[in-house]
DNA sequence: ATTTATTTTTAGACAAGACTAAATTAAGTA
DNA sequence: TACTTAATTTAGTCTTGTCTAAAAATAAAT
């Protein structure tokens, strides 16, 4: 019994886990869409595309855009499940913030050793959310199912707990943090403005005003 | 007041730390060893010297081989600095063996974030020496100094405590974990072969016979 | 001191992964 | 349907870091 090692460049990883993250719906993800996530140039992208295509990591058809195959989707998902578990050992070990962390991991999540990766799960209590209650996939790339819904959704006069956040940004967390917003936070909607879509919420029954934009991206739990 | 960010390549900071680690005397490195010690051909080498001499992290003069400038030096040392605290962390709390954790701690040794290592320094309480007994040089690159000599050096029917090894192939230490020795054993010699150099030696009232190569790669501690 | 052997450098090639500019395809609109 | 615009691909260039083969410099040896 032979454990084949297939070589992947960083780079072929951070398009592989692009993929996978601006995957929605069964579209196929554009290369426009992959080059502005990732920084880059639509030529970069269409010569990358044709180079994961060849290793069976992705469909592709000219013109079409791309879609992760099963192998390649298992690749992305080792990938994440790396990213997260090294931002729970930052956050719960290292006492990093939550809006400290994102950078680090990306570095992390290349590092190649899947001995390394199953010990530090163990090491962390086999954690199934990460610091921004994102679920870390297990060794065998299944995600813990997540009920939340955003909280812009919540009606008026109901409370919900804080679960996640979908969006990573620095500024973002930061903003949360000083309106004293983190995980496991209990909110309630105080009111609705029509005319902007913002919220009035209380949090440790302090009052705030927040935006649509910001009342999108709290992830409350629809479930216990 | 605003920290200039130089960023180097993984090949750089490799060339650096092997400079560092072929440095003896004052005599500079010759291209050959360098190649030798990288797997890598002289011309390759000569090429890179000529870049890391323009960034003025070696000297290097033409057919007479490099040494690393202070800045140089400096760098080397925090990537070293950055290997021994992983390897302490995959030791000591993921439990790796110490045979396994070289080949990882090449890949984690690059990762760039101060913030990340000075946090792991505190998080591992601040160890002045890694899991191979080799010094963790400080923040400022300084190294603890270690009182140690190798075990062939040691005489007859005195007695020696292991404070290190010198070479940190697997095979080797697999065969110190074979033999019982560890960090922190107590070894005595019983007897010196003429012929071979080799050693007779008690561990925990056990013999063992060692070669004079082994002998030469363990290192005991000469004060306390 | 001259020849021989070894080491080091130079020159040129190549792969990976990015870019720019131009060409092509697809999509939207009159 | 023909035309215009936007997205995508192609072609060619560049940089980094490696290589091979040949040339040059140094070191060793007669």
């Amino acid at each position: 019994m032979h454990e084949t090692r297939i070589m992947r460049s960083r780079s072929e990883e951070d398009y592989l886990k692009a993929i996978y993250s601006l995957w929605k719906n069964d579209e196929p993800i554009s290369t426009t869409d992959i080059a502005n996530y990732l920084n880059m140039k639509a030529s970069s992208v269409t010569d990358m595309l044709q180079k994961l295509s060849d290793k069976g990591w992705i469909n592709y058809k000219k013109y079409k855009g791309a879609n992760l195959t099963d192998e390649g989707k298992k690749i992305a998902l080792s990938i994440i499940r790396k990213h997260r578990l090294w931002e729970t050992f930052l956050v719960s070990n290292l006492h990093f913030k939550w809006d400290q962390v994102h950078e680090i991991a990306e570095q992390l999540e290349h590092i190649d050793s899947a001995e390394l990766i199953n010990r530090l799960d163990n090491y962390l209590g086999n954690p199934m959310y990460d610091p921004h209650g994102d679920p870390i996939p297990n060794k065998e790339g299944k995600i813990p199912k997540s009920f939340s819904t955003p909280l812009i959704e919540l009606p008026v006069n109901k409370i919900g707990k804080v679960v996640g956040v979908s969006s990573d940004t620095p500024s973002f967390l930061q903003y949360l943090d000083k309106i004293n917003i983190q995980l496991g936070s209990t909110i309630k909607v105080k009111d609705k403005i029509e005319f902007d879509q913002s919220l009035e919420i209380i949090i440790n029954n302090k009052n705030y005003q927040i935006s649509a934009t910001v009342a999108k991206n709290i992830l409350i739990n629809t479930k216990q």
